[in-house]
DNA sequence: TTGTACGCGTTATCAC
DNA sequence: GTGATAACGCGTACAA
């Protein structure tokens, strides 16, 4: 079959005349070595070219290093970044990650789940929303998922009540008449899904400082030339509803932020004075915009990363002799940063206009 | 330890009265049991509900079924959707992917590569530049590169100098006077990456039809800021240069030409006359920005098929009795498509200017 | 069609 | 400090 058979504890057992066991604790516990024996084996392993074979260490003691991941799509900069993030602990804690697209469908992402139970997974992190968490629950495995619902599960979210609080009150510092809120969230009426706490932060700031104000909740499509015509015929209706208001426009994310800003742009040549913008995610096309976008920043970097501290936390407490499991899921909140860009800041701007 | 000890071949074959063995073909082999034994079978899997191991199988048959990633980073949407496409072939070949985010650290990388193969993957899949491709070969396990330094191993790359034709051809067919090829590879006389084609594809076809042109090689620094700054002095050169010719812009990505179409808009309101752009790598930015990039895409999708598909029949061919191992490496070569947008097509324009 | 016996490469347990 | 031996869960000659 192979080439070359691999080299083995036992063939370096005979090559060094100790056992397999302490060619184990050399890699193991090698203080339990004299230095004399520890440098006989270190020449042995160099002189047959030893690689370790971590299959057979987990088939062993039962820890694969092995943590699933599934999420949603790498198409937004979002979910790419936090995949880099997460991936990028490796280096903190030293896990694998498997990785799965979710594509949404229920049944392909069970397949994609019992595959990961397949190969051991210690923990799994789920961004995809496919999957209640109730089910997730039920798996028998340490669980986090990021900024999805999570009634059931541990999970790490973006304090979007805070977000949606600063965007807001960012534009009301700068003296907006009427503020209006652009989203795409279903059903307004459900506080389930984390990204809920934006429009509740937008509306309570706007009834505790008395602004006039607006909620535009519409679904746009998933095509650019959708989102695109949906704003187009917005940004008319607004413009004809509040003439001569100054208009602070708070858009669900930083795509259609950028959408507003070029209609706008195409349209006057320039940003017009009555217009204020601030988008969400803090995403490339924020600073990449004609007009650089305020937008409201999740921290990826924190939030991947107190995912899979959360997430080794429970794997760890697995691993003792007497594991406490949770009796409730933990819930940790990353607050969000505001970035004051030139959609609301115009002395920021390059003075062309 | 565990809570409950795994069900396994032993429990199912105590249960059905079969030996593990009968147990075990039942999954490899189904056919050769009888109809009335498969579903005694199946019937004890739910009964006892069995969850199949792959640790163990792959102890015992030596297959993995991983492929191993190493990518540069997942910040540019290149590379965020290369792996998209990557992990999305599970459902044509069933590999699975352990990916690792290469830092251009030689030593690190190194260290990814042996944790890699301590998993015993069965191949590699390389975006990476950081390893030249001798030291990749002489790894021992299949290897394909997607779009970098390919001597010695097998690899999928655009064909870009397909690219760079088709680019300057296009701004030739719209008449331009003098053409200019903005890039930022390091050495122009360093043909062994192959996003160098397009320089050649640029000054062949210029030379070919005898057009004034003008080549820009520049290291643009990696923060968006610094890229600005030097894209804003090229400009002003260009145009001091060039004041009544119509100028035709080759960038070599489209982050930055969606920088140079800020530029002009900021500094004259719109697109000028005398300008048209030609971008590369068709990512998002292209259609998202102010003015619609033509570019030059990259089919992702084909070229992770594809190196994905080369992997695998090199994987194979290692698990026939006698393998027929490559004298030469394969190099595959997709083309890339020209997508014409409104930087060289202005009646795509929606009239606004 | 089904069963026996052993191998895969490491770790854990208990001796010495 | 070191060693013998039995797991870990499954695949596979070989035999019946």
């Amino acid at each position: 079959m192979k080439q070359k058979k691999n080299v083995t504890f036992n063939d370096i057992a005979n090559y060094t005349h100790f056992s397999k066991t302490t060619i184990s604790r050399y890699f193991n516990n090698p203080d339990s070595l004299t230095l004399e024996n520890q440098e006989i084996i270190a020449k042995a392993l160099v002189d047959l070219d030893y690689k370790e074979n971590k299959v057979a260490r987990i088939l062993a003691n039962g820890k694969t290093e092995f943590i699933g991941v599934i999420i949603p799509n790498l198409f937004l900069h979002y979910y790419s970044e936090m995949l880099n993030q997460i991936l990028s602990t490796y280096e903190s804690f030293g896990y694998k990650f498997l990785v799965f697209i979710g594509n949404g469908q229920e049944e392909t992402e069970r397949r994609y789940i019992q595959e990961l139970l397949a190969y051991k997974i210690e923990g799994l992190i789920i961004l995809s929303h496919t999957i209640p968490s109730k089910e997730l629950s039920e798996l028998g495995i340490p669980i986090v998922t990021i900024e999805r619902e999570d009634k059931y599960v541990c999970s790490v979210n973006t304090d979007n009540y805070m977000g949606g609080y600063q965007a807001t009150g960012l534009l009301a510092e700068h003296n907006c008449e009427v503020i209006i809120h652009i989203n795409y969230i279903n059903s307004p009426a459900n506080p389930d899904v984390p990204a809920y706490g934006r429009v509740q932060g937008f509306l309570d700031f706007c009834t505790e400082h008395q602004i006039k104000h607006e909620l535009i909740l519409k679904e746009m499509g998933n095509t650019y030339e959708s989102i695109r015509h949906h704003l187009s015929d917005i940004l008319d209706e607004i413009t004809g509803k509040y003439p001569n208001l100054k208009k602070g426009l708070f858009i669900s994310n930083d795509t259609q932020a950028n959408v507003l800003v070029n209609l706008l742009i195409r349209k006057y040549g320039k940003l017009p004075e009555d217009f204020l913008l601030v988008g969400f995610d803090n995403s490339p096309i924020s600073e990449e915009a004609v007009i650089p976008i305020s937008t409201v920043g999740q921290q990826i970097d924190k939030l991947s990363y107190e995912a899979v501290k959360l997430l080794v936390e429970q794997m760890n407490e697995r691993k003792k002799r007497k594991p406490m499991l949770l009796k409730e899921p933990i819930h940790k909140v990353i607050t969000p940063v505001l970035l004051r860009k030139e959609t609301t800041e115009k002395e920021l701007g390059t003075g062309f206009f």
